[in-house]
DNA sequence: TTAAATTTTTAGTCATGTCTAAAAATTTAA
DNA sequence: TTAAATTTTTAGACATGACTAAAAATTTAA
């Protein structure tokens, strides 16, 4: 039921939470969608009755369960539909954005679920962003991956290194890593392959290098959202496709 | 740039002149828009305002050039979109209208002429109704068809008969059909096959057997449109996928 | 801690597109 | 041809979602 501009905020509301936000100001909301402090106020104040957002006036907003899982459904068909323009229609992958950002509003849970069946249940879009399931949850990356070949936003542990030697070993020590660090790949950057890296127990953010990335196996950290939304009945095993 | 009720309006307007009508009544808008005729009657002002209706009050519109472009465009993609939906995703026929209603907004000529060009160029959607071409007419049918095989809303005539017995012809002759009658598929019913004519001479409708129709060889009558609007620049020859 | 700067909200408009009710124009029928 | 019925348009409201300008609250700095 909501309307596109509804979707639009909530799904800026979760990218902003991705960011590590927790709480999000009206002034970079605003920024984020395109409108005025004032335009998001009235919206703001909008979600907090529908009950999508809590919204203490002067003091930001979060989504709610329930706004929480529309956004992640509009963040599930904006990427769904990416790869499907990338793989099937032949779009270079930074053409497509515009694009799926309107087919993203196409309101059919139905046809979100063919889409993905149809894409082969991806994990990832085509510029490495994880692809949230039909639960509204970020899917399980197969056990020990290695952080190069990753999903973006997805918490992550690191659980191993493929090269032990001591050089290595210290090197990781530098960069404020080692067994058990909990990460977020945050960006990846075509020019050199090297990652932004989110390290979740200080906020920080490092940039590291991709031969660094290809050395590191690392886990599915979280298997709860940080907000716990998903319903019992939808999950990824009774899923109708 | 026409908003997403702008568009159908146009493109009831375009389905009322395709059914016959030259001039189309508010009332008549209002129930295929589903909206009331005080609305319409408002609406019929912008359209003509901004050229893509000519309206005389009390008196009906039709379409303008620029105005059966853009509905035009609107029911390519939608009966694109309907290909789209049935062949790769394993939709029902009759399952897919809702959804195509909204993906055909989503405004992109890029998309439509990859997404035509990923379904092979069809010349029917899944109902038998014909696409329309990135140009916005109809496509030709490959000369002599049979009229069993024939898409609907496009202007046919009649070239010659597969079975040249007397009987045959003479039941031509009752149901009013000849060489040379120019007539349009107007229904397919899915129960028997037997398809809704509609009799471009006279207007009249008349519902004709399979059996028949398998019998008759048609091609294209009119290469123009009704109302011409092509741009020269904008052709099936040089169409950009 | 108080004044200045910043952020957020409210107030008041505007555009789009919808509606109902009433008025105006047209068509139909007596 | 005139009255009745129908169709169409206008008038006046309302909802959504945007804006600018001004007021209120909060934060920062002196």
């Amino acid at each position: 039921m909501p309307t596109m501009s509804v979707e639009n905020y909530l799904k800026a509301i979760l990218s902003l939470h991705e960011e590590g936000k927790v709480q999000v100001s009206t002034t970079e909301l605003a920024k984020r969608v395109e409108s005025t402090p004032a335009s998001t106020s009235a919206m703001l104040r909008k979600l907090g009755e529908r009950g999508w957002v809590e919204h203490k006036r002067y003091h930001g907003v979060r989504l709610t369960k329930s706004g929480h899982g529309i956004a992640m459904n509009i963040l599930r068909r904006h990427r769904l539909w990416e790869c499907f323009l990338v793989e099937h229609l032949g779009f270079d992958w930074d053409q497509v954005h515009d694009i799926a950002e309107e087919l993203e509003h196409v309101d059919s849970k139905e046809l979100a679920n063919r889409l993905d069946a149809f894409l082969g249940f991806p994990k990832l879009d085509p510029h490495g962003d994880a692809i949230p399931g039909p639960n509204g949850r970020f899917r399980s990356v197969a056990a020990r991956t290695l952080l190069l070949d990753a999903p973006r936003d997805l918490e992550l542990i690191v659980v191993g290194v493929v090269d032990g030697r001591d050089a290595f070993l210290r090197h990781l020590g530098v960069l404020g890593m080692s067994l058990g660090t909990r990460l977020t790949i945050r960006k990846r950057h075509a020019f050199d392959g090297s990652l932004e890296i989110q390290f979740n127990d200080d906020d920080d953010m490092q940039m590291v290098s991709p031969s660094v990335c290809s050395r590191l196996w690392v886990d599915q950290n979280n298997p709860e959202p940080i907000i716990e939304f998903p319903h019992p009945d939808d999950t990824d095993e009774n899923r109708k496709v």
